[in-house]
DNA sequence: CTTTATTACATAACATGTTAATCACTAATA
DNA sequence: TATTAGTGATTAACATGTTATGTAATAAAG
């Protein structure tokens, strides 16, 4: 008789949620150290990466790819521009857009921080073996898009 | 030339920490509405979860199975304990410690939200596959396993 | 027994997650 | 053109995440 069949809740160690949200702590664990250093945090960086990846990004498109809500990111922006690591500008072609950029200290501030990061991944990927960290990556989008695919 | 080898930052869709966020979301979305009907957050459902599987669990404890900080779960107990769903005593042998126990209207609410829940990850184990699931387990757990050792 | 260190838990302070409401601007329609 | 609907972004309100700090009780060391 299995799990289900009885309809008994199968207990922590096998709840999905739960091992997914375990195996991103323990990945963030090796980055969040170089990001405090730098006093940002996880979510500051998305962003900052994101922009230097492509610069004059539009609001809800850094939302969509940074993986943030628009109340986070609203927040995490303001913050970000006080400190001078971004900077706003109004879009030409449409007022209620909000264009942001990267500033040359926010530049520097990311390639001070990359090469960290870019070293602690390839330990990770040493570590667990090329082969299977693809395959976890292919598992994950192949979960994703099962899961949307039911809506 | 590999991403490595040159010192660049993959893209956020080779990122670890998102793709594991992503699919966490994506998993989420659909147990969260059941919980929401019921005015309970993730994190307080799994608490009621781990009290019900065994009763009389000092915070630590909980908080350790939960998977949560200790703050956090100092203030959702709090929550908890107003909504009548949990208890707390004192514990005879050491007076530091709160023990926290499910309530008879906290099981009933676990005996109604438990049976969607046990759908819901049915549903998710039949688009992905059973075998599937169980390898996505194994590799998440080595992974965790392979970066705490580097510690 | 007294001092010190440790443990269990709570609180503070601030960032983020989350839903709802708001506001300004744009697009669509009569 | 006036009305209405939709969109981009912000704000509000509350829960949670996170680090630091505080407090009381216990354990360990002297």
């Amino acid at each position: 008789m299995t799990d289900s069949q009885n309809k008994t809740l199968r207990a922590f160690d096998r709840s999905l949620p739960m091992a997914l949200l375990r195996a991103r702590e323990a990945v963030m664990k090796k980055f969040i150290p170089s990001l405090r250093e730098n006093d940002l945090s996880s979510q500051q960086w998305r962003v900052i990466r994101a922009l230097n990846e492509e610069e004059g990004l539009d609001i809800t498109e850094l939302a969509n790819r940074c993986f943030l809500l628009m109340p986070s990111l609203s927040r995490i922006i303001q913050n970000l521009e006080k400190r001078k690591l971004v900077s706003r500008n109004q879009s030409s072609s449409d007022n209620r857009k909000s264009v942001i950029s990267i500033t040359a200290p926010g530049k520097k501030l990311f390639q001070k921080i990359a090469p960290k990061s870019v070293e602690r991944y390839d330990l990770i990927t040493e570590k667990f073996g090329y082969g299977k960290l693809e395959l976890l990556y292919e598992l994950l989008d192949e979960l994703i898009e099962k899961i949307d695919e039911q809506d």
